[in-house]
DNA sequence: CATTCTAAG
DNA sequence: CTTAAAATG
C-alpha cells in the first residue's frame, strides 16, 4: 500500500501557523506532494523543514516568496530531480520528481495565468513545453519498468462537472476550451489516467479549491484543479481517494484541500 | 484655555484598530495634530475621517499609504492652508495650518532620513525650506496680532537630555550635529520655543518616541521629537504639559505618544 | 480575500 | 518590529 497526498498549501510559512503542523503529525501518507511552498529552506520552521520521520525535498523557485514544490517522503527517494529540463521552468520552484521503489512520484504546480495577461501566456508555454515531457517521462518508466504518477496543482478544470460555476467560468482562465483540451491530450495522447475521476466517475467535484474571496468556501463554489495523474496500471491499483474539505472557513490552513489516494502495491 | 495635542499615529487606519478611537472619545484637547496618516480620507473609518464633534482637515500625500498630516478642531477654523509653498513638498503630506481664534496651529510631519541614503538628502532639503518658512509665517502672524504654535514630528532630537542612548546615536539620523543645530536655529533664528522643554528644563525626555524594534519601549529607551514650537507670547502661556506614555507595550496605538501642552489664553 | 515582498519608518 | 502597497494567486 502506498498512499499518496498532495496538496497546495498557499505559502507554508502562513500554513504552519494555521494548523497544517498537526495535519502533518496525524496523517497516513507515504509520500505528500506540497505545492506554493512560498519559502525558502531556511525561512521555515525546523517542524516542517525537516520533519520528524520524513525525508524532505525542497524545490524553491528562483524568485523570493513565489511558487515552490516539495515532496515529504517516509522513506530515502532513490533519486530526486528538479525541473523537467526546460530552460525557462526548471528554477521557477513548479516541478520535483523522487523515485521510490517502483514508482516516481511528482509533485507539479503548474501556473495559473488570467486571460490576456503575460501569466497566461506563461501557463501556455509551461503547458506546451509540459506535455511533451510527460510522454518522455512515461516512456522512461516503462523501459525501468517503473509507474508514474505526477500529483499537484493543475490550475485547470477538466470537465463541467470538475467546478460549481462552469457555466460563469468558460471564458475564464482555469476552464478555457485550450486548457481543458490539453488536459484532454495529457490523458489520451500522453496516457495518464486522472485517478480520482476514474474512482468516481459520475460526482460533482469533489472540490479541492475554493477561492478566498466572498463566500466560496462556505456555499461550496470549489474547483476540482487538483490531480493524481499516474500510469494506467499505476490508477488501476487505487482502492480510494478521499479530499480533505476543512469542517469549516475558519479550520482551514490553504485554500486548497489535500487529495490522497492509496495504491495497491 | 486652548489644549492642542500632536501625536504621530503611524498609520491612522491601524492606530484606529487598536485604540485610537476611544482615545479621542476621551481626550479632552480642542486642537489635535496628526502625523503619519498614511491613508486617503476614503480609507478611513468615518468615526475618524468625520468624529463627531470635529472638524477634521486632513492634508494626504500624493503617494498612496505615506505620511498625510490632519487637524482635528473642535470648531470651525477660520482658514485652513495646506504645504508651506514648496513644490517638491506641498502634496507630500508633510504639512498642514489652521487659522483659530488669535492662532493658528500646524501639523508638521519632518522628513525621517536615513545617513548616506536619498531620505536623508530629502529630509536636508525640507529643512533648508521650511526654516524661512517658520520665519515669515511668524513675520505674518505678528502683523496679524496672532500666535503660532506649529506641532508635530520634527523627527530631530535636540540635545543630549532628549534621547535615552545619545552617545550610540551620534552618526545617527535624527541626531545628527547639522540637524541639532537646525533645530537650535528654528529656536534662536526663527524666534520659536520648544514649549515642553520650556516647562520642563531640566528632566530627561520626556520622550514621545519609542522604536518598535527591540524592547526600546520596556527599556524606556525612547526619544523627544515631537515638539510644540510657539511663538514667545504664546509659549509663556504655556501652563502645563503632558506626555501620554501607554502603560503597557500593547495597549499602544502608535510608536508615538501623543505630547499635550495647555495654553492660557 | 490571503500570502509574501518591498519601501519606509 | 510595524505599516501599508504591490504582485500574485
Amino acid at each position: 500500500m502506498l498512499t499518496v497526498t498532495t496538496v497546495n498549501v498557499n505559502g507554508l510559512r502562513a500554513a504552519s501557523k494555521k494548523g497544517f503542523v498537526p495535519w502533518l503529525a496525524e496523517t497516513a501518507a507515504d509520500v505528500i506532494c506540497l505545492q506554493e511552498v512560498r519559502a525558502e529552506l531556511d525561512q521555515l520552521p525546523v517542524e516542517v523543514r525537516a520533519p520528524e520521520g520524513w525525508f524532505a525535498t525542497y524545490a524553491p523557485a528562483a524568485a523570493k516568496g513565489r511558487a515552490g514544490v516539495a515532496l515529504l517522503t517516509r522513506r530515502e527517494p532513490d533519486a530526486v530531480r528538479v525541473g523537467f529540463g526546460s530552460a525557462e521552468f526548471d528554477t521557477s520552484g513548479r516541478y520535483v520528481e523522487a523515485d521510490l521503489p517502483g514508482v516516481t512520484v511528482a509533485s507539479l504546480y503548474l501556473p495559473s495565468g488570467e486571460v490576456g495577461t503575460d501569466r497566461q501566456d506563461e501557463k501556455e508555454r509551461f503547458m506546451a513545453e509540459f506535455l511533451p515531457y510527460l510522454v518522455e517521462l512515461k516512456g522512461k518508466a516503462a523501459a525501468d519498468g517503473r509507474e508514474v504518477v505526477v500529483c499537484g496543482d493543475w490550475n485547470i478544470a477538466h470537465q463541467e462537472v470538475d467546478l460549481k460555476n462552469w457555466k460563469a467560468n468558460q471564458k475564464k482562465a482555469g476552464f478555457l476550451p485550450e486548457e481543458r483540451a490539453w488536459l484532454t491530450r495529457v490523458l489520451d495522447e500522453a496516457g495518464y489516467r486522472d485517478v480520482v475521476r476514474t474512482l468516481h466517475p459520475d460526482v460533482a467535484g469533489p472540490y479541492s479549491w475554493w477561492s478566498y474571496r466572498g463566500k466560496a468556501f462556505d456555499n461550496d463554489a470549489g474547483w476540482r484543479i487538483d490531480y493524481h495523474m499516474a500510469t494506467p496500471t499505476l490508477a488501476s491499483r487505487a482502492l480510494k481517494a478521499y479530499v480533505e474539505r476543512a469542517e469549516s472557513y475558519d479550520r482551514r490552513w490553504s485554500d486548497h484541500a489535500p487529495v490522497t489516494v492509496t495504491y495497491e502495491q
